[in-house]
DNA sequence: ATAGGGCTTCCTACCATGGGAAGGTCAAGC
DNA sequence: GCTTGACCTTCCCATGGTAGGAAGCCCTAT
């Protein structure tokens, strides 16, 4: 099989073959006489574990570690659930993050009128934000 | 007000304030004689504003507008609502995204036992995924 | 006047991905 | 056997937002 057809079969573009190659995500693919790349069912099994394993967003980092706890037949499980526990975890945060901005533009946008007038709350907490802009009244300035 | 200054008092780092200006988001600030960059207050606020828009996540392309926006008096808070709110649902959308690959994860840690043996619910999931491997039993082929 | 720190520009890298050019190779049809 | 077209190879470039660093100029305080 040529990296035509083990991108066919896998779903992972020649482009990312060749980079996986690279970076020695995958063991470098034997070659022909003519110095193309072959490929055989199991390395097209390793390419869409790749590739099933990026729409679940786990980092390249991560998908190192799960393959090679995939390609050991000894391993233990509790590792690989650790790896995804982990992973949980940080989609969560990066959920909570989103979500936060999400809702703050929510309000900021259910208090904007939103018709002609120049008038913008969101505007507004742009501009002041977390920091309070300048205070100005310079006497009395707290904090 | 040097560039160090106004980093500083807007809280965006010296370097990303030399892009903003290289890119034309912010308008080139203006040069002491000996080159130095100089800001007054309001280009220091554009900087909050900018900052405080990135970390509610709005893109570049967005704060290009919005900025240009807040420089205009006459804007009708109507454009600014449009955008926020797109944006709502651009952040909506990746959120149901990593949701999505977040309860895939969670379900499939919870049922894998996570002890010392082998088999795994979540590698098992990893080599057949979306696509069902190989059918193998060619002649029964569900689906 | 000298040291130090701030300023300038320019180059590099990150990460995963894709676009494209230049040139070699294979297979099919004549 | 030769042409054609599809495929392969490597190499370079770009993305986006941020950071690190080097070389060299400038300013200020001692």
């Amino acid at each position: 099989m040529n990296i035509g057809q083990a991108s066919k079969a896998s779903g992972v573009s020649t482009k990312m073959i060749r980079y996986y190659d690279e970076i020695g995500l995958v063991r470098p693919a034997s070659r022909t006489e003519s110095n193309y790349r072959e490929f055989d069912e199991r390395e097209v099994n390793e390419l869409r574990f790749i590739r099933r394993a990026r729409s679940l967003g786990f980092s390249m980092p991560e998908i190192t570690q799960l393959l090679s706890l995939w390609r050991d037949r000894e391993r233990p499980s509790r590792e690989v659930k650790a790896i995804a526990e982990k992973h949980v975890r940080e989609l969560d945060a990066r959920i909570a993050e989103m979500q936060t901005m999400a809702d703050t533009l929510r309000h900021l946008s259910h208090c904007c009128a939103g018709d002609d007038r120049p008038d913008c709350p969101i505007l507004a907490d742009l501009t002041g934000g977390s920091q309070p802009a300048e205070p100005k009244a310079a006497h009395g300035r707290r904090r």
